[in-house]
DNA sequence: TCTTTCCTATAGATTATCTATGTATAAGCT
DNA sequence: AGCTTATACATAGATAATCTATAGGAAAGA
């Protein structure tokens, strides 16, 4: 999911995929290419979403009832499938946040102890 | 990795293991156990590391030249295998917790977001 | 003697991610 | 017309870290 932008190929974090989706998904329906897009910008391109990783994600978002989805055209005129978030989505969401935030302040206590 | 000390089961943030072990080994050497209990306690219970996480990572930790293992005998008159950074172990643990942070500051870039 | 705590370890399953690949259309350039 | 680039979706198969479950054993204390 999260590729270097050197040579280093660290796919860090697995499993916050899903929340930074669902975190876009708060801007408005949107595709897939334009979540990518979204995250690589807002993370100043740390954040690089693989295609490989982000499609079986939306499709588990799909099965879960967390997303549904929608073809539509684009501004630029080409097919694509918009996703929008659902109120279970959203609930979701916070769950997540919340739960991300818990394990990160707790490596955070590990790695700043003396 | 890490489990929700209720009922959550969340497995979150793999990758994350191996810098908290090395980070742990910072402050001397320790075995196994050890190591588990102090990231336990150091995280308020809310990182628990299994066996079956810690011992393979233990072995890759070894495998690369990060850590050096000895059998001694603890406090508490056991066997146990204690575990001590080599240089090259501190090395990794700088160049992991600086990958570490830019990851997790480029996450928070998307979370914080409007 | 029984139970708890301490301590190590592995086999096998799970699962998310990555790599690689395929398809296709719009737009812009030459 | 033909070429390239950017846009856009998707899947198959490999990889690898973690979890679940299980095993063993020794010390201490009840």
């Amino acid at each position: 999911m999260v590729k270097d932008q050197g040579q280093t190929r660290s796919e860090l974090l697995p499993g916050t995929l899903e929340m930074l989706v669902l975190k876009t998904l708060m801007r408005g329906p949107m595709h897939g290419y334009g979540i990518a897009q979204y995250v690589g910008q807002t993370s100043d391109e740390v954040l690089q979403i693989e295609e490989g990783s982000l499609y079986p994600a939306l499709q588990r978002l799909l099965l879960k009832g967390w997303v549904t989805a929608e073809w539509r055209q684009t501004p630029n005129n080409r097919r694509a499938r918009y996703y929008q978030l659902t109120p279970l989505g959203r609930k979701q969401l916070v769950v997540e946040a919340a739960n991300y935030n818990r394990i990160i302040e707790a490596i955070a206590r590990v790695m700043q102890s003396a």
